[in-house]
DNA sequence: GACGTCATTGTGAGCGCTAACAATTCATGC
DNA sequence: GCATGAATTGTTAGCGCTCACAATGACGTC
């Protein structure tokens, strides 16, 4: 019980306490199916009295299998990126994987060469990068790692294996939406233009219009944040009466700034114009007024990521550069409809 | 340049080809200084040819250091987690250790202990518990693990090492801001009874009032979310015209929610009952009215609980319990000023 | 010219584990 | 009683690296 902190007890200290051989200690803590329940009994009690436990570096040496995965991460305090974050540590931690993470600042061709190196050093079996932003994706063709690395948000166009949530799909679902409730055209506030699932909401928004035979107006765009959404606002409130009475915006955040604005210049939302978002941040459901908005599922995008990474570790399935696509959902609130009597309710 | 995928090159292999023998490489690799220049230029370029890493667990074997530490976290898609976890990665980092994450859906003794393991079976030569529940914390003291352990958000009162903001400081702040701007009484929506940090931030509130010789009333609870604010506003909303102008809410997402049902419930703010929040989420400048609210600095968080943790893996400063506090900083909003013509002017 | 000193390089022994194989035990059938 | 084979256990040799120490060579000193 008590263990003399001096040394960590090796499987030869275990092995000497129980009377067997360290292969037999190695047999029992591998679940190795012939080991006589008296021998296991022996091994378990002597490894509970010293408080072993087996020294990983040396069994990565030898199996030559570290069991951890890489993670490289940007804007990681912002919900999307979050939640996948989080999605992914339980989908390895479920297959027994640790995850060894780098977040970032900002997503640069050169910091994510450092991220890479960082986790290479690190002796990690493959890695996903939650990487939204073009410009530094394009670069993991090039660069040098050994072992496979998998994309997510960067979309399917990459020759690098990849996961994302449908954007296009879920433009469309969020601009048939507004159609479909009588609008005749929708206006749209994009994210930064380097990033790839900006550009395939904005790519789906005007898909959408053309299908219906609209002429897409003018494109706003922001940088994510409420700040550049609220000037966007401003800038939209301007057109209200000019034929602006739908408006999709590219995220929750910036959709709350664009409310903001609309509200301070006397627009009504979603009598005078109708909003939707995309991402259903927890805040949406409360915003002024409830945001109807696009859901993505992370959970299932950290599961199908993990699961192809580890495909790829383990060498299986090696044809071709594999891509996987989640279906989002539309939510529909309030902020697409007219207020009704109802507008005091308790929110759902 | 191009390698064989059969085996990555070793150490061995590299000296080979230089013409040296592996401990000069190895030296060549820890930055030796006595090593001739010709000699180092040999090996480098011997390196680069063969795409040489130098293999983690070995190294990790041989010298009794993983450079890896772990976190366990919980919440993580709140901002709170999610900036802690930033910035402790990116400390670690800076320190050259490795990140290895735990996330915790809900953080209990069972998940806790079983997150410990997991690291521990990972080889982390230490771990930073972002653990705001005391419940599950309290359980640290009990827990055998075969490292150092420093707890973040657990407050100070526990027998581990801790780094902290000082929410009762905090919430001083927000409460003597509030008395300040002329309010007699300040109501208080507290945070779940389990966090150290809700009750750490309850009892500032209430020392202010005393302090000021006002009996504080009674006291609401939420659970950090915005529904659950939304449902104590409605509350509070009956109090107003009954000595109700200001309160303190334990966070901005309730904040938000407050505020939506004050704005349903035809109240003003903070014309007729000023808000304070707590934590500066991005979005908080955004809310209808701007929220004044309390920020945290935690990338200092994250340094200090590195500095600490590594102190304590070194074996450096090993009298008593270390106790790191960290000071939050008010930031005033409209949310506790009447407002003024200036009410549609562009955010700050 | 012998010797000490320093800078530079090489050698051997682990670090703690697993994999492959060898050895032992034990039950079974003839 | 003994061969046969399966179940169980032990032995040996690495995995790729760093550490401690030994060896080598260049240089200056007396």
């Amino acid at each position: 019980m008590a263990q003399s902190q001096l040394r960590p007890p090796t499987m030869a200290d275990v092995a000497r306490l129980a009377g067997v051989s360290h292969q037999t200690v190695s047999r029992v803590l591998g679940d190795h199916p012939n080991v006589r329940d008296e021998t296991r009994a022996k091994v378990l009690h002597a490894i509970e009295e010293m408080g072993y436990r087996r020294n990983s570096s040396a069994r990565a040496l030898a199996t030559r299998r570290t069991r951890t995965l890489g993670v490289v991460a940007s804007d990681t305090t912002l919900y999307g990126p979050a939640s996948t974050l989080f999605a992914l540590e339980e989908a390895a931690r479920a297959e027994g994987y640790l995850v060894s993470t780098v977040s970032l600042r900002k997503l640069t061709v050169d910091k994510l060469s450092e991220a890479l190196d960082h986790l290479s050093e690190g002796g990690v079996e493959g890695v996903v990068a939650i990487a939204p932003q073009r410009s530094a994706v394009e670069a993991l063709t090039e660069l040098r790692h050994p072992f496979p690395v998998v994309t997510v948000g960067s979309g399917p166009g990459l020759g690098i294996p990849s996961v994302n949530v449908d954007q296009h799909l879920g433009a469309c679902l969020a601009t048939g939406h507004l159609l479909a409730v009588g609008h005749r055209r929708v206006w749209h506030l994009a994210g930064p233009e380097d990033w790839q699932e900006a550009a395939d909401r904005a790519a789906g928004w005007r898909a959408t219009l053309e299908a219906a035979g609209v002429e897409p107006p003018l494109t706003l765009r922001g940088d994510w944040s409420p700040l550049s959404g609220y000037r966007a606002g401003q800038e939209l409130a301007g057109w209200v009466g000019r034929g602006l009475t739908a408006v999709f915006v590219a995220n929750d955040q910036m959709a709350l700034g664009v409310l903001r604005a609309l509200r301070e210049a006397g627009v009504r939302t979603p009598q005078d114009v109708a909003v939707v978002g995309f991402d259903d941040i927890p805040e949406s459901e409360f915003f002024a007024p409830p945001l109807t908005t696009v859901r993505q599922d992370f959970s299932a995008v950290g599961k199908r990521s993990i699961a192809l990474l580890l495909d790829l570790i383990e060498g299986r399935d090696p044809s071709g550069t594999p891509r996987i696509a989640i279906e989002p959902q539309l939510v529909v609130r309030a902020s697409t409809f007219p207020y009704t009597s109802d507008q005091g309710a308790a929110p759902t």
